[in-house]
DNA sequence: TTTTAGCAATCAGATAATGAGAGTGCTAAA
DNA sequence: TTTAGCACTCTCATTATCTGATTGCTAAAA
């Protein structure tokens, strides 16, 4: 267990380092006010938090970087969870006003804002199909081939899609879609879309089951794009960070932005509680283990609205991301 | 008037810095087939291509660089364009028949192909709005506040909207907007659904002008919204080229890409024909001095249906660019 | 016992010096 | 008209040198 002195030396260090992205030299941190040791005091406590592995020294004769223990107990210990400015608050306030009429513009929204204000960049999606239940299935014809489906869930999200036909449709087969649809299928969860589903309609109706299965087969599509969607927002902002000055870097970067199966699992990773931090190598994929990342799965009761990832350096400002965080969690639960 | 020899020389010169990014050397061409003089004459004829502007030469001991002049007389007279292999021909083939059902997805996967190939960055628009005529307006009641606008026009554009209100919508009132909506607007242009229509409306059917102008409102908005939204693909192409390797210049671009003014200039820009090519300093935006843009405005009859650009480095494969674009251009008109 | 001043040692990063290599322009011969 | 030959130029990579920041350790001071 560190001692008081050693705690406050350490979260000096962390601070100085996330503003500067320089190793923090021991002269530095003695003229903070709140430490007023001599840096000779100062460098013999930097030995020995190197030596219990909260700091790093990239080399002999350099300052200390935290390492991702100094991090952990940083953001565990260390920091204050509200350090949020009234402009930022006002800013987030008339953001969140923005009228949305579907859940993942809200999701949306939120992580574009987050960008914003933490200058990091955001990831995020809608929830997932598979615990949402359907509200209402509605058909429309439009022209005489084109069919439109739209599709209403509990949690709001609004899906619709257009299905073509090499066959004319009839007002009638519309309405019994219509009928089939929303007599079998209200409240159920989304997945009940599916084969089982098509042979009942079958029986019920007979008119082509090749019309059933693609209504079926492109609503399903529709569900499964939506499951899959990432919203990237911000993603150009690294570029002005010191960690990216090398080519090499940001493109690694951007490119891992773009592989889907990591920035799903990432987002699907966090825990029950709302705010996750992973810093590292604490991050499940090995191509994450440069960057730190929060999430926050945004719940309204037990459900789940869709998770929002905040993808920065290690050396991020984990206090001003969890503030903000902290604070847009709360607008939301109140707004609804 | 250049002489052959002198073309063919210009040719060489420009085909091997686009495979290089390299200043050209004398003895680089001498070499070439076709090209049978000592690297001396090669050297004598260099002299004169820069003196009549042609070729630029980065310093006194170095190779030659096309000067924009130079890549202008080979986008006119030198290249060939039907530069494109039996592999693209098929890969282009088989994303073209992809099904879509919107006029913006074919234009989006148009770009997007044209972007794997090249390994430009592509950047595309749908048609404008107001060159389009409305063929079909529904609206759909989702809920008893909630009414969906589903406008279907006749370059094949389908944009739906959801509205919300602060009071309840009866089946009878979407009637009457399904009713005058087609009944006034059929056949007139997209541009029609504005103030004067909602008079009309509100003369014909004795329910809140709120809710009329909602409804307008919202549907102005989403066109507009249309209008202004530019696809964009292969951002992250750019990494590769030589000529992004400092990050300042990559930054640059991102950040250009970035500007949608400038972006919607770029589109709008075009001649009546086909493919418009703009080297350099010939872009109306000073900003893309550094960078040639192939642009491509998709026709069906003289129905504008979007338009495609292709922003690269001056040193770009115009013969690969404008020989796929022709290809796919002769493609979509096949199509339909 | 704790803190601090002082100082040699270390190392990254900037700056300067050197040299190789690629390419040109020009001259004179083929 | 073409080409070989050669001095000249300039970039780029490599190496050497210098500077300044920072540390660890020792011994004195608190």
């Amino acid at each position: 267990m560190l001692d008081n002195r050693k705690k406050r030396i350490l979260k000096a260090i962390v601070d100085e380092y996330i503003g500067t992205a320089e190793p923090v030299s021991s002269g530095s941190i003695s003229k903070k006010n709140g430490i007023d040791f001599s840096s000779a005091t100062i460098r013999n406590e930097m030995a020995e938090l190197e030596k219990t592995g909260y700091l790093d020294k990239p080399h002999t004769s350099s300052g200390r970087v935290p390492s991702e223990k100094g991090y952990r107990l940083y953001v565990d210990e260390l920091i204050k969870d509200d350090n949020i400015s009234l402009e930022e608050i006002k800013y987030i306030s008339s953001k969140l006003e923005t009228k949305v009429n579907e859940i993942e513009d809200l999701t949306r929204i939120t992580a574009s804002t987050l960008s914003e204000i933490t200058h990091y960049t955001a990831v995020s999606i809608g929830p997932k199909s598979e615990i949402q239940n359907i509200e209402e299935v509605k058909f429309v014809l439009l022209g005489s081939r084109m069919l439109m489906a739209v599709i209403l869930t509990d949690t709001g999200m609004i899906k619709e899609t257009i299905i073509k036909f090499n066959e004319d449709i009839t007002e009638k087969q519309v309405e019994t879609l219509n009928f089939i649809f929303n007599n079998k299928l209200k409240g159920k969860p989304l997945a009940e879309i599916d084969t089982p589903l098509e042979k009942y309609i079958f029986s019920q109706m007979n008119y082509s089951v090749a019309i059933i299965r693609k209504v079926i087969e492109q609503i399903k599509k529709v569900i499964n794009e939506q499951d899959n969607k990432i919203y990237l927002e911000g993603a150009k902002q690294v570029f002005d960070l010191p960690e990216f000055k090398s080519l090499e870097t940001a493109k690694k970067f951007i490119n891992l932005l773009d592989t889907k199966e990591i920035m799903l699992d990432l987002l699907d990773s966090g825990f029950a509680q709302d705010i996750n931090v992973y810093i590292g190598s604490e991050n499940s994929a090995k191509e994450l283990k440069d960057f730190s990342i929060v999430t926050f799965k945004h719940k309204i009761g037990n459900k789940d609205m869709g998770t929002i990832g905040i993808i920065g350096p290690t050396r991020m400002d984990y206090s001003k991301v969890i503030s903000v965080l902290k604070y847009i969690s709360k607008k939301l639960n109140n707004k609804n």
